[in-house]
RNA sequence: GGAGGGAUAGCGAAGUUGGCCAAACGCGGCGGACUGUAAAUCCGCUCCCAUCGGGUUCGUAGGUUCGAGUCCUACUCCCUCCA
């Protein structure tokens, strides 16, 4: 049936409105034509799309790479579709099969309800958690048999499996690969069937995975969920996919300070695709900064200053936004000392050779460390460069010290 | 089960006629200069303590030696080939 078709004019247009927010950004929508199709049944209808995430039950620790998923579902939340996010708390039980991890210790349900609580702290930054639905893989997938295991199994070939790059690599390359891995996307795809999904989303390499719910449905009889895919969003690097391995990210759980900090830090080039994909802006809005770019007229790093701010104020509100790019006007392009600072108050000897401080305070690992930063010219007290390695220094209520560019202390004394 | 190869600092990787090895080089990390940024570039640093200098390091445990990352023995782990 081509629901397109049965609309009005005005569900048309909603149509095309939710078509271009719905659609921008998005590396693939497998296949387009159903997912028109899909919100114009919904729209028809009445009937909300039940938009899919499934989320790894292992430690959360949620960058801005996952916030490009996160703010595509926050679009679709604001046109009224619902959004299930399911934790794999089953399916975690296996281990993804990325290779790395072939074996993955079991996680208590303690940690699991622990990191689906992270996640949803983290997730609520980004996007209306209380619109939500959540949902545990473990209350169906623990309830299927055998039986029907084997069924499921049989629709699918060995060799399409090994169509995956993971496992195609590790085949190649005569490394084992465990028949139980080969649950990973079956198990996944069901869990699009137990929940009636009609769109899936996920980055572009969970393309197997995602995929893997419209064959599960298929066999099921159901109606196929459609696929969105969305684009990897480099790191600070610019060049490697944003990670936590691989150090080059900025975690929602920062400080305003170094969410600016390190969104000043990307390459130029990045900054649209930044704009597009993670930042809360419109789609005009970002158009626009696209066009003043382009002209000239909006400096690269006056984008970027909009950029962090927006982020910033994303994720901490729009005060610590305005503060931290102050500060970091204040620290970086005037050379000054931020407006305030963590302060820690010193009970230590008054008299205290500076090596000495720094480590104590934690600011650096050894005081050999200390030393080297000091002959580097990295360490400060009081805006003035330490220029021996053996100063002593007289504590003082209120000395500011700086190690590195960055790292600023504020000294209280215990007794005042 | 049999044969061989290897384990070096955060990672990768030199070093195997025993001393000149705290250990080349690359990456990463850090600092400085510079700049529009924590970008790019250039320079420096990168085990610990220390003023000279010293102390612990090269899979683990022993041994040979004036002296071992470098030689010997045992152990652990990893890889390759054969069955």
């Amino acid at each position: 049936m081509n629901f397109i078709e049965l609309l009005n004019d005005q569900q048309k247009r909603e149509l095309e409105q939710q078509w271009e927010v719905l659609s921008y950004g998005v590396s693939s929508i497998i296949p387009e034509q159903e997912f028109k199709q899909k919100i114009a049944k919904s729209i028809k209808n009445q009937q909300p799309l039940k938009v899919k995430l499934g989320l790894d039950p292992t430690a959360p620790d949620v960058h801005l790479g996952h916030t490009v998923v996160l703010n595509k579902l926050k679009q679709f939340q604001n046109f009224g579709h619902t959004i299930q996010l399911i934790i794999g708390d089953f399916t975690g039980k296996i281990g993804d099969p990325t290779g790395k991890t072939a074996t993955r210790t079991a996680l208590t349900d303690e940690e699991v309800k622990h990191n689906a609580r992270t996640y949803f702290e983290q997730f609520g930054k980004v996007m209306d958690m209380e619109k939500v639905e959540l949902h545990y893989n473990s209350k169906w997938l623990s309830q299927v048999d055998f039986s029907e295991v084997l069924k499921l199994a049989s629709t699918v070939t060995v060799a399409r499996m090994l169509e995956r790059n993971d496992f195609h690599n590790r085949y190649e390359a005569n490394k084992p690969i465990y028949l139980h891995e080969f649950f990973y996307p079956v198990m996944q795809g069901y869990d699009s069937y137990a929940l009636s999904s009609d769109v899936e989303l996920g980055g572009t390499d969970q393309e197997f995975n995602v995929l893997f719910g419209r064959q599960i449905q298929e066999h099921y009889g159901q109606e196929k969920q459609v696929v969105l895919l969305m684009p990897l969003i480099e790191g600070l690097d610019g060049v490697e996919k944003m990670s936590k391995s691989k150090n080059n990210y900025i975690g929602v759980e920062e400080s305003p300070r170094d969410i600016f900090g390190k969104t000043m830090s990307i390459p130029d080039e990045q900054i649209l695709k930044y704009f597009q994909l993670v930042s809360p802006l419109t789609i005009d809005e970002v158009n626009e900064v696209k066009q003043q770019m382009e002209k000239g007229a909006l400096h690269p790093r006056d984008a970027k200053m909009m950029l962090a701010s927006a982020l910033v104020a994303m994720l901490h509100g729009k005060k610590a936004a305005e503060e931290s790019k102050a500060d970091f006007e204040n620290v970086f392009q005037k050379n000054q000392i931020p407006e305030d600072m963590p302060e820690v108050v010193w009970d230590g000897n008054q008299t205290v050779a500076i090596v000495d401080l720094v480590k104590e305070l934690g600011l650096l690992p050894s005081k050999s460390e200390a030393r080297r930063m000091i002959k580097n010219g990295g360490i400060r007290v009081n805006q003035e460069k330490v220029p021996d390695p053996a100063t002593i220094l007289e504590v003082k209520d209120g000395l500011v010290l700086q190690v590195g560019k960055r790292k600023f202390i504020r000294l209280r004394l215990s007794s005042s």
